[in-house]
RNA sequence: GGGGCCGUAGUUCAGUUUUGGUUAGAACGCCUGCCUGUCACGCAGGAGGUCGCGGGUUCGAGUCCCGUCGGCCCCGCCA
């Protein structure tokens, strides 16, 4: 039967006692790693949240504890009362960090027992996921598992620190608030006093973060939920963690420094990581011609060669044609690649039609040949052109990439990053840093036929392209910038609009009516009425930058209580179904698609 | 919505293809007993299976076929 604490208060965790603390009477607590039992004394490796510390039962010191000690099974939940003694000579254990000294027990208390768990608590086994999240309680008692979140504090922590001394005020917003049209799609909440209307959880606090400039708080931040109802995936949850900033009187090097400033906080406090240089700037044309991607990896080469001019006209048609009509042809020259085999070849091949590249053409640099498919269909000029743009040489694999624009950059983008992993390119441990400005203020959706906002529709146009908006809207660039931590987007921001006539035109140029724009966004253009300073922010994304710091490979490593790949938590069972009653009082009813019977 | 991988003792897996065939194995864990210096304790013994679920083919299905549920990775979606 389980006891109560009683006077047992523990006067130390289990990582903390040493050599000096020898002959203190000590009070420990946690749960049973390990028993071992030699029918005479019994050794117990106790564990909390800091450590190990091994606890011993002799029958020639306390003959009623240690028969009391027989019982003891894998996680029960102990006090122990005892004095610290020296481990006799030979049995130090030198992969503990209290394995100089033990715990002779004079007084016992079995808080709880524990049901055999269904996996066993401890670093370095194989779970099958989803038995780690139905069990999730269990899965965090794991040394290796909890680190993570320890991780996970000591990163807020930071941000919090770093921020407060900057002058910045840690203000709440609204989790039940309103829906919006543009960006991704949102939770629904139903509002029972208000019948057949919803509120929206949060995508981000964007709107309300920008209220707050308009209220004179100058300086904002928020570490705040966040809701996304969309597909997951290993760096994607529905509900993730951003650390939100806004500033007023600001331009974008000022967030970008302070940003910066910030991360290197980071990763001197958590990681001891300290970044002497100023982390590199890229605009996104120059991110996408190099690296085919919005989002690079500047940690290794293997950079983009675009060979779209000597196309025009050559001897191959697929690249010929591609050239002459606005596609753009690129090569990645992988240093001493000719020794992939021609199934490796295969599966890039494939992997960058995951992209929607059609096909990959290559070109292996031998000794005594170009060995290739492609090869007959150029003469010696071509190349010539090809050897010296992509400066190959004898050892060298050439790949190829040929279609329209989006096309070539995504797919060869990606694969650079696949052939980056596959070559060992990149240490896991090693931290490269990116800013990614001067977006595309806009973009041509062609199933909606419209344009839409790249960052958002708050997002201020360059200066300089200003004059754009009205000829070639799709032209203009945008106060915007990402921050790329390893390939990965960990955050982006902009300055925002804080002029009423410039939000009202962005709105039309998205093809929201007056009226749209009025009952969906009417408080922000009120609000810009009324002496809106100028503004701007960014968003980090606190559950990725942990994960990476960390060294995980999912975003749910580092969430106490994700979500499975269909949104349900397998330990709680949500989403799950409701009373009728309750659907009645929010005036709902369910409208669920029939099973095709046949 | 689409593509791929996976599902067999409590756990991790073998067995499934190429050959459908008696009683489905291993390791760890668990239980019982023995054991006074272990730390992955040791020794002896034991229990434990809806082969994810449903249907079909067959004399016979873990194995072949169809469907379905669940987990993971990816595309679409999402900044």
């Amino acid at each position: 039967m389980a006891e109560s604490l009683g006077s047992l208060k523990r006067t130390h965790n289990c990582a903390q006692l040493r050599v000096e603390d020898i002959e203190k009477e000590v009070i420990l607590t946690g749960w049973v790693q390990r028993r071992r039992d030699h029918g005479g004394v019994i050794f117990i490796d106790l564990r909390d949240r800091e450590g190990i510390t091994q606890v011993v039962f002799n029958p020639e010191e306390n003959s009623e504890v240690h028969e009391k000690a027989h019982g003891i099974r894998s996680e029960y939940v102990l006090a122990v009362k005892g004095q610290v003694v020296n481990r006799l000579e030979g049995t130090v254990n030198p992969n503990l960090p209290t394995g100089a000294i033990e715990i002779l027990v004079s007084e016992l208390k079995i808080l709880n027992e524990a049901k055999t768990p269904p996996f066993m608590i401890e670093d370095g086994i194989d779970i099958a996921e989803n038995l780690r999240l139905k069990y999730r309680y269990l899965d965090l008692r794991r040394p290796s598992v909890a680190k993570g979140f320890v991780m996970r504090h000591r990163v807020s922590t930071a941000v919090r620190a770093f921020l407060n001394g900057q002058g910045f005020l840690d203000l709440e917003t609204p989790m039940l608030t309103k829906s919006t049209p543009e960006g991704a799609r949102d939770y629904l909440v139903p509002s029972r006093v208000n019948p057949g209307a919803f509120y929206a959880l949060p995508q981000s606090p964007q709107l309300f973060k920008q209220m707050l400039m308009v209220s004179g708080f100058d300086r904002y931040y928020q570490i705040v939920k966040c809701f996304r109802d969309e597909d997951l995936r290993s760096d994607r949850q529905p509900e993730f963690t951003q650390i939100d900033m806004e500033l007023s009187f600001v331009d974008r090097e000022d967030v970008m420094s302070l940003t910066e400033a910030m991360m290197k906080h980071i990763f001197r406090e958590v990681l001891d990581v300290d970044f002497k240089e100023s982390f590199p700037v890229m605009t996104y044309e120059e991110a996408e011609r190099r690296f085919g991607l919005d989002k690079p990896d500047i940690r290794f080469g293997l950079e983009h060669i675009d060979l779209s001019g000597m196309m025009k006209g050559c001897g191959f048609k697929v690249f010929a044609d591609v050239a002459s009509k606005g596609g753009l042809v690129k090569a990645i020259n992988v240093k001493g690649g000719a020794t992939f085999s021609r199934k490796d070849l295969d599966d890039l091949t494939s992997y960058v039609g995951n992209y929607g590249a059609k096909g990959m053409a290559w070109i292996k640099v031998t000794e005594s040949e170009w060995q290739s498919p492609i090869v007959k269909f150029f003469n010696d000029d071509e190349i010539g052109q090809i050897a010296e743009k992509t400066g190959a040489e004898v050892g060298d694999l050439l790949l190829f990439g040929a279609d329209k624009p989006a096309v070539v950059n995504e797919s060869l983008g990606m694969l650079r990053n696949e052939l980056a992993r596959r070559l060992g390119l990149v240490d896991k441990g090693t931290y490269s840093f990116l800013w990614v400005t001067d977006f595309p203020l806009l973009e041509f959706d062609g199933q909606a036929k419209r344009h839409v906002a790249i960052h958002h529709p708050f997002t201020a146009p360059l200066d300089e392209d200003m004059h754009l908006l009205d000829s070639e809207p799709g032209k203009a660039r945008s106060k915007a910038y990402d921050l790329v931590l390893n390939g990965s987007e960990i955050g982006g921001g902009s300055i925002r609009i804080h002029q009423q006539e410039l939000q009202q035109k962005i709105f039309e140029l998205l093809h929201i009516s007056e009226e749209e724009a009025s009952s969906k966004f009417g408080f922000l253009l009120d609000a810009l009425q009324y002496g809106a300073p100028p503004h701007g922010g960014l968003a980090l994304g606190l559950d990725r930058i942990v994960m990476i710091m960390s060294g995980a490979d999912s975003i749910r490593d580092v969430i106490t209580f994700p979500k499975t790949q269909k949104a349900s938590c397998l330990m709680t069972e949500a989403p799950s179904t409701v009373e009728p009653e309750q659907l009645t009082e929010l005036n709902l009813a369910l409208n669920l698609p029939k099973k095709e019977t046949t």
